[in-house]
DNA sequence: AGCCTGACTCGGA
DNA sequence: CTCCGAGCCAGGC
C-alpha cells in the first residue's frame, strides 16, 4: 500500500518530517497528533506504511529502544538505517532521546517549511 | 454493537 | 535503572 492517504495520513506526514539523524516516540506522535494514548495505532501505522515514503525506523518506544515485537528482521535494519544516519547506540542498545529526540516547531507540525 | 489484539505508556516495587 | 502490572485508544472481525 501506499503512503498518500487514509486515516495514517496523519502520521505518515509528521513521521515524514523527521529529519535524518533524530527520532520520535511514538507517544509523541500521538500526542502531537491529539491522542496521547494511541501511540499504538501510531505503530500500526508504521507496520502498514512504506518505507520509500515513510521513514519509519525514525520511530521509537519512549524508552530510546526499538520495539516490534512479532517480527525480528525489522528492529536490526531499523538499527543499522539510524546507524547510518549518524544515530549513536548506547552498549544497551539504546538510543539517547536526550541528544536525538526530535522536538518539531509548530511549522513542523502544520507542515510549513 | 461487542470482543480481541496490539511496533505503547505510566506508576509502583 | 530495571522489571511487573494495569490502562487507554484504535483497528479488524
Amino acid at each position: 500500500m501506499t503512503s498518500h492517504s487514509g486515516p495514517f495520513a496523519a502520521i505518515w506526514a509528521l513521521v515524514r518530517r523527521i529529519p535524518a539523524g533524530r527520532v520520535m516516540t511514538y507517544g509523541q506522535i500521538a500526542t502531537l497528533l491529539g491522542s496521547p494514548r494511541g501511540a499504538r495505532a501510531v505503530g500500526y501505522a508504521m507496520f502498514f506504511s512504506d518505507a520509500a515514503d515513510v521513514p519509519w525506523h525514525r520511530v521509537i518506544n519512549a524508552r530510546g529502544e526499538i520495539s516490534l515485537g512479532g517480527h525480528v528482521d525489522r528492529p536490526a535494519v531499523q538499527r543499522e538505517m539510524l546507524a547510518a544516519e549518524g544515530v549513536d547506540f548506547d552498549a544497551n542498545g539504546k538510543v539517547d532521546l536526550g541528544k536525538y529526540l526530535w522536538r518539531p516547531s509548530l511549522a513542523d507540525v502544520t507542515g510549513d517549511p
